[in-house]
DNA sequence: CGTCCAATTGACTGCGTTCAAGAGCCGTGG
DNA sequence: CCACGGCTCTTGAACGCAGTCAATTGGACG
């Protein structure tokens, strides 16, 4: 059989021609995504035109090293296009995944006078396109839009409740609730309605599911066959479909790692 | 035996009359205080007349509640004497000790929007004193003292990158390297050089280390016996000390959990 | 078709929890 | 001043969740 005829029990992939992430952005574009970022909601269009330009592009394949931990901090970069892996690498060599990024997130450095290299690697998990400016640049447009700097304060305070909870669910919590909680993260924040289930379209390894909670491949790959079995959540190679979400919820206690919806 | 002869082999206590902890200030300390938090720092004294006065004050005895998880977020509160617990109690039962924080900390909403209730609760763990200001107010402050803005984000951009280690070294770490870290991050912030040991005048229970670490009671007393027993610290019902730091970093992996040595 | 890597599953180990009992310390009240 | 009660802290012993080691499967791609 083709891939053109799905086997009869399982459906094929939901996600049809594997869409291409765009690669490259127009200036043009470039100003209509920093306008939309949360950062720069309030900005009028015209003074938005001035602080675009002093953001630049880069383009990075999948896998591609953005930062390295350690580096001097010197760039405040926003995800235009494409998922990015914030990662710590820790002494004993496990990997700690602080968090997977989309469009209009931010990471690097906010030109706090203390954080003066990279806390974390930022890793293209898909191909992207980063725009960034340098700390010093980012901080002169704060000292000039105000309003943007409010901007960036909830947003640092809303992923600061994010880390918080998280150490809560680690503290706290055994793995298998971390796992559901950290499906309905992502189901909450890039999540589809598709066919009765919500289809979180991204690549998700084992692997990352484990660094993000703090466990071993072995045991998420256990818990994740246990949550199909029980028909909760179905996955392929690049995408994973949450069935149940009742179930998962109740899994997870009902306190999903993050409260908004919209990026 | 009197508190005046201690035993031979057992220093005493080396906090001297149990300093008791301001419970009131006066309004010219108010000003003083506020002043002085990293918050205020650029703001000019006839200013900050003005600002103080937007606070109030609120004094509280040891372990009296000052907050309570899930109640409306309407207050942004700064210490101006004692120290705070933060606690989020889970479902489980099992309470998680985000930090406890003293003199010039803040707690409690930053008005994000998002933030509509208390994610913590906030208690006195010992007699405090705290200032507080309503959400509003204090964002109509953010509109009024961009640099307030500015220092506001710095705060919260620190504690998130806290926030962060502490995930990694949850995720990542054995017990005894998370309360060695535990234990470096309260010498930075509050430990005093005396008598060749660093002094931590604290109350810190083997419960709060706890709390801090993700572990259990039972736990942390093995680990802190270890370290006893290996003339690393030494502890007393109101205090701990560190004889041997070099060691501690050495089992905390060089990555104290805070790096500022200043509040 | 063969190679490579992710995922799965099983068996065993061990760190940390859990349960339980005892010791130390302190405030209180007789 | 000492005895009592309640608390935290400590220590021991057994259990269990998750980690570790190892072997196999399965899917993607050249």
């Amino acid at each position: 059989m083709t891939s053109e005829n799905p086997a009869p029990n399982r459906r094929r992939s939901p996600i049809e021609p594997v869409s291409i992430e765009r690669h490259h952005c127009t200036p043009a574009e470039q100003v209509r995504i920093l306008a939309a970022t949360p950062f720069f909601r309030t900005v009028s269009p015209d003074h938005m035109l001035r602080l675009a330009s002093t953001f630049r592009q880069a383009d990075y394949f999948a896998g591609a090293s953005i930062q390295r931990s350690g580096e001097p901090a010197a760039r405040l970069s926003i995800v235009a296009a494409g998922m990015v892996k914030l990662v710590r690498h820790t002494a004993s060599g496990q990997d700690v995944l602080l968090d997977i990024i989309g469009s209009g997130d931010f990471f690097g450095s906010l030109a706090d006078l203390g954080d003066l290299t990279y806390q974390e690697d930022a890793t293209a998990h898909t191909d992207c396109c980063i725009l960034y400016t340098t700390a010093e640049e980012f901080r002169q447009v704060l000292r000039t839009y105000p309003e943007v700097t409010i901007a960036t304060l909830d947003l640092v305070a809303a992923r600061l409740r994010t880390a918080q909870q998280v150490i809560e669910h680690i503290s706290a919590h055994p793995v298998d609730q971390r796992v559901a909680a950290t499906l309905l993260h992502f189901a909450r924040r890039i999540g589809r309605n598709v066919d009765e289930t919500i289809l979180i379209d991204m690549p998700l390894s084992r692997q990352d599911l484990a660094d993000m909670t703090g466990a071993q491949v072995e045991t998420v790959s256990r818990v994740m066959s246990e949550f199909r079995r029980a028909g909760i959540i179905e996955s392929g190679r690049r995408w994973t479909a949450i069935r149940d979400v009742k179930a998962l919820e109740n899994i997870a206690g009902h306190l999903p790692l993050t409260t908004r919806a919209v990026t």
